[in-house]
DNA sequence: TGTTATTATATGTTTAAAACATATAAGGGG
DNA sequence: CCCCTTATATGTTTTAAACATATAATAACA
């Protein structure tokens, strides 16, 4: 989101503004109410739906954080093929931060309309 | 907007997630849109509207910033009393960044819609 | 007159999320 | 054996936001 870089379009242009800070955490809350348990690396593609980027990184440092602070718990899987898959599920405190991040979107939106109703008001 | 921080409500909260990125740049130019010309001072209290925190630290350098990519420009008003204003009005590469976040905020409000509507769908 | 408050702009410093880059390891396929 | 895919993890850089402080003009008031 720019007009500085001409490339720039909604998902692909690689500046920041715009972006809702944080937004991996709600995404991976509700992945996991959806489907549970789940592993970081099959979030990594469901975050594609909400536009958030594959990174890897902010990915399984997300997922460390919300375990420390007590949100989801993990264990691993060492069953099937491949390498062993730390498989993650939503705790209480997860659903109740879920919640949380719903209020906060839904005043969030409501400040967006307010934000474009004014503009549509002001431009000739 | 959390859920590690007891006091936290929406725009009293201190802590991070869940805002705007740069949502003070789009802003200072609905208000310049609005408003022309206007200075910083004043502009610090009407971002109060949109919920932006009354930092001068960062609504200055933002000033600063857009003018260096040519989206306003600004001349010094030494009339009146008290210190000089440094006045500011919208350059058209400013209209057109502000329209560019006009769609972009449209666009946003479609993922946080999506994002909700999952969530009512799964919740128990 | 000196002191303090208000208006106004500016810059220095710290914090933390995001972006970018790379490392490690298990197992499958040719 | 070498390479690809799956999977997790960590190191580094960038940058917006938060926090803090500095400067200056004038008004207000004792």
């Amino acid at each position: 989101m720019c007009d500085r870089n001409k490339d720039c379009q909604p998902g692909v242009c690689s500046c920041r503004g715009g972006k809702i800070e944080r937004f991996i955490e709600p995404c991976l809350l509700l992945l996991l109410k959806k489907n549970q348990p789940a592993h970081g690396y099959e979030l990594l593609d469901s975050l594609q739906v909400f536009g958030v980027s594959g990174d890897p990184g902010s990915l399984y440092r997300t997922l460390r954080r919300l375990e420390n602070e007590g949100m989801v718990t993990s264990d691993w899987d060492t069953s099937g093929t491949g390498p062993a898959k730390r498989m993650y599920r939503l705790l209480p405190a997860g659903e109740k931060l879920l919640e949380h991040w719903i209020n906060h979107f839904k005043a969030v939106k409501q400040t967006l309309d307010m934000y474009i109703k004014t503009y549509e008001q002001v431009k000739e």
